[in-house]
DNA sequence: TTGTTATGGGAAACCGGTGTCATTTGCAAG
DNA sequence: CTTGCAAATGACACCGGTTTCCCATAACAA
């Protein structure tokens, strides 16, 4: 609809964007001191200015003093329209993801943006479509078009290979975020969700449940295949057997959550816990189960992943795995801002995160 | 800890990045083509490929036609570096906000995304801390530096006229969100929270509840003023009376909707209904309602405001009031780009909107 | 036919930085 | 007192667009 004037005026959209009437917008009141305002009043050339800016080259301490003192007391800032322009290059952080989960989302936003704090750097954010076949076009066009510094890619995008090869080829710099390491430390910041599983998982056996059923995420997805690789792997350690038809499939979402609980209700005899792959699912089955008078955690257990905000808010509170998400963000942008900004070398962000569960009201011991 | 090594290396941080090693990263192999390209080929000159962009000046229709088809060819796209340096303006859209409540900041940046797909236009997301008194001045450094083509302001930070003013100031284009209308139609878009309210209270009041308690938005803000006046409103309209002790403060948050409902739980009589000002606090008071053993919605209905995901996803789901967000993003964002846009005239977006009661399972006639 | 406008289109300056390369300066060695 | 070399600095083109201003041509009125 953005566009239904083009079927009547010339359908020329060669570009999306264009001023209708160029407007003047100078604001002479305010005119913000240039480079070349600061040289003149620094006695120097606006090429000394620069390397004072950017730190490059050798100055003379009295030369870069003066220089410093002058852009303090004008209280000079850079154009950062300009220096993309000449370096080809700008100081926009892009985050780019297929919606899998607001609150993800949301929460590695936060991340990103404390480490972006204070810095000159933007965030700028680009969902995508990872059904579309224009999808890599589309990113790339984007990468080119504005000449990202660098992308965060989160999951489960971050899991295509073709991705990260594009970003190298558009020279972007870019990180993965994901549930197991794809990828070399300086592209990738990982949590290691599989041990995290079996740490739930252990824990479920340990309250005394030996027939417990698992909602895994969506085929395809790595995540959902480490969880239940943890999942199964921690069963198996147990001496358990797990039937094919206690694993239920799950999208990630509430709704299918509450259509996998059914599937498992529906067993004879039901399984008494439940380990759901993330927490929107996990709140489904809590759901499901009241609206089918199934009390938690009498009557069953319930487990998630993700610890987002839902997982309190519920009742009973569910237990879950907390994914340090917000940390991750912040650990993903350093990595692309660090050389660019004075981060001294203990700052080095890790690559790898440890989730850890976090023990809440959904969990108790099968009743005899 | 960004910027611990200036406390080693000369404290002269003027700016906050620099390049420590200036790349050279021109791509050759992928050259795009540039505006000069165009009018080679076109065997124009470059400025006329210019018009032809900006839709500027008059030129012949012949010689449009063909910059057209080279533009088509070659799949050339306009540097919006070049441009935003030229132009003394940036083709972002910046969304500023006070960290108020996740979900809306996400449906906020769905709406604006909406709009802004397909548009050479991008997102930059902004938070501020409200409580700082450098607040103005960080904006205004973030709308000059970037020299942003304009912000949407959220609430509560959208109720402050200093901002608005400022961003006339720096000449940048703004629409404010609220739950009433504060500005005029091109600098609002506002949804009628107050009748809204008086609805949902209308609700509660025909269910058979005389004993009804509010849980209010923080002291400052206009939704939780405005949702406050149409519930007293609607009760003194009913004639029922409202002592104080049935309004309880909140924030906005879960944590404060507990605290205010075990504050009203107290009472005695204790009251048969809650209205919540917002889904998280009325989120909280289900939570403590769960954990003193109050049966929802026997012993007592619920009515919350914003139909985030929480309120489908607890037990029972509740009751609320529907916030357009996404919609009103992007009725936002479309202010903002309209004039850069091919909007057609019957796509101008409306800057009222009209929340409704979404009906679900935490209202019901109280007991006898 | 000539003078006067419109109109389409080009040359060059400009936006505010950065890269390249040449030049100047300072200082130690021959 | 040169010579040599490295550090310090400047001149200038360039990034890729836009704007100003001016010219060439065609259309039009006298």
């Amino acid at each position: 609809m953005l566009f239904a004037t083009f079927a009547v005026s010339p359908p020329n959209s060669c570009y999306a964007v264009y001023m209708k009437s160029a407007p003047k917008p100078r604001n002479k009141a305010a005119a913000k001191p240039t480079i070349n305002d600061i040289a003149r009043l620094a006695g120097v050339s606006k090429k000394t200015v620069s390397r004072v800016i950017n730190r490059s080259g050798s100055l003379h301490d009295d030369t870069r003093e003066k220089i410093e003192a002058v852009i303090r007391e004008t209280g000079y800032v850079p154009n950062p329209q300009a220096r993309a322009l000449a370096l080809g290059r700008n100081f926009l952080i892009g985050l780019v993801h297929d919606n899998p989960n607001a609150q993800m989302i949301l929460n590695m936003q936060q991340g990103i943006l404390e480490a972006l704090r204070d810095t000159d750097f933007e965030l700028v954010v680009r969902p995508v479509d990872r059904s579309s076949p224009d999808m890599l076009d589309d990113v790339r066009s984007f990468l080119v078009r504005q000449r990202l510094y660098g992308v965060v890619l989160l999951p489960p995008i971050s899991e295509i290979d073709a991705l990260a090869r594009l970003c190298e080829e558009v020279n972007c710099k870019y990180v993965r975020m994901g549930s197991s390491v794809l990828d070399d430390p300086d592209h990738m910041v990982a949590s290691n969700d599989r041990d995290a599983v079996i740490e739930a998982t252990r824990h479920l056996i340990a309250q005394g449940h030996r027939r417990i059923g698992l909602i895994s995420g969506p085929h395809g997805f790595n995540s959902a295949q480490v969880r239940r690789d943890g999942f199964e792997f921690a069963l198996a350690e147990a001496g358990i057997k797990l039937p094919r038809s206690l694993i239920a499939d799950g999208q990630y979402t509430f709704e299918s959550g509450i259509a996998a609980a059914e599937s498992l209700f529906d067993l004879q005899p039901r399984p008494t816990a439940i380990f759901a792959c993330n927490d929107e699912m996990a709140a489904g089955v809590l759901f499901a189960a009241r609206s089918r008078g199934i009390a938690v955690p009498e009557e069953l257990s319930i487990i998630g992943f993700d610890d987002t905000p839902i997982a309190a808010r519920v009742w009973p509170p569910l237990t879950t795995v907390r994914w340090p998400i917000v940390a991750m963000g912040r650990s993903a942008a350093l990595k692309i801002i660090g050389d660019a900004t004075s981060v001294s070398p203990e700052d080095q962000e890790p690559s790898t995160f440890v989730s850890t569960l976090v023990r809440r009201g959904s969990v108790a011991p099968p009743m005899k």
